[in-house]
DNA sequence: ACAAAGAATGAATATTGATTCAATGCTTGC
DNA sequence: GCAAGCATTGAATCAATATTCATTCTTTGT
């Protein structure tokens, strides 16, 4: 007997799978998950192709994992915009714009989160995770019905409504045809915020607040 | 000088073509694009797999004009369902409502359009479509805002949030992996209907009708 | 009936990266 | 320093269909 799997090098391959999945987000940052190849991928970590695959079954699992680590951190920010003090309305009203301002700040990580065409078990991903943000909208609505600041309605259904509603008008100025963000931070990016959310709060209301 | 197109040559080939883009439609409507086989077309078609490609450059172009046809007719319903006499509002609800409940009738269907995971051509005819319901459901918010029965607002913006709510809160029920539909006319798809028509024209006008 | 011009056929080929695996290099405990 | 066992390498292989194209069949005008 003479090698053992030693903390040392349990380390130094933890660090490896770490290296291998940031330069996969890299990669999926610049063109989305379809135009990422392998290659790249082991050329950026500086390691060989074969070596991503003793870390991950296939390139399908190494992207699903890839989207579940990018899209738990989009996730938790709303979650957190959903934890301030307030009423429902004014924490949803947080919620969103929070949701939106991130997909603004990097269109082409929001796209291939929100509406890149993706292999089957990526889509999986993409599936509970839009049931995540929809069960985070979903309680806020519920306590807001509590509260009395929002009618009674099935709020499974309309916390999904928002999801759409604001990944939709997203998109389209996400969508990577359309990259042409003119130079400075536009003030009119904040006017598509408010209009999608006074869209969505209204939905959820029916009121004009 | 021997063969010259005839019209009877013409119309054999025209007869050939709707063929093959009814098959395909048959498969798509099977099991989404992703699944259709050229082989399979061409079995169904009764013609060889190298005749497809005397009528369209691609597969890819293949199914890009498949998607049109099949999108352009929904679009036409919902512009007909724009169409009748009546306040915007009530124009907008029978329009929504005619989407959703033609989704709901063929879910295979509409996935394929709506939510499934597409080649780069395909996806770009999809987004022209969205602008097309989108530019629909604009045109009727701001009779909408003329009339008095909406209250003004960017209506290019929200009538995307129209088509991303309705989209979204419809692909849970389409997904094909939830293919168990039961076996009566649900009456609670009529409630999924109202509650995501509800929620849609809230969002518009912020009444609680 | 014949030859010229297409049209149709479908087995063979091309493509495109993901994936494998025999060879090589490192680590470890003695 | 050595041998056993694991990790890494990356060129070669594989897989899965779309696409091609030499061949065969049809149509047409004379």
């Amino acid at each position: 007997m003479a090698y053992r799997e030693t903390e040392k090098m349990r380390q130094r391959k933890a660090e490896a799978r770490k290296k291998i999945i940031e330069c996969t987000w890299e990669c999926v940052s610049e063109g989305g998950f379809r135009s990422a190849r392998m290659t790249r991928i082991a050329g950026l970590a500086g390691v060989a192709t074969g070596t991503i695959y003793r870390h991950f079954e296939s390139r399908e699992d190494l992207f699903a994992e890839i989207f579940r680590l990018a899209t738990q951190r989009e996730v938790d920010k709303v979650a957190e915009a959903l934890a301030v003090d307030g009423s429902a309305v004014e924490r949803l009203d947080n919620a969103l714009r929070q949701f939106a301002r991130r997909a603004l700040k990097g269109p082409m990580k929001a796209w291939a989160l929100i509406a890149e065409p993706v292999d089957p078990k990526v889509e999986e991903e993409r599936l509970v995770y839009r049931k995540a943000y929809a069960n985070l909208f979903e309680q806020a609505i519920r306590s807001g019905i509590t509260e009395g600041c929002i009618p009674d309605q099935d709020a499974r259904l309309t916390s999904t409504c928002l999801v759409g509603a604001i990944s939709e008008s997203l998109v389209g100025p996400l969508s990577p045809t359309q990259t042409e963000t003119p130079p400075g931070h536009d003030n009119n990016e904040d006017e598509l915020v408010d209009t999608i959310v006074c869209f969505c709060l209204r939905g959820l209301t029916g009121t004009r607040s």
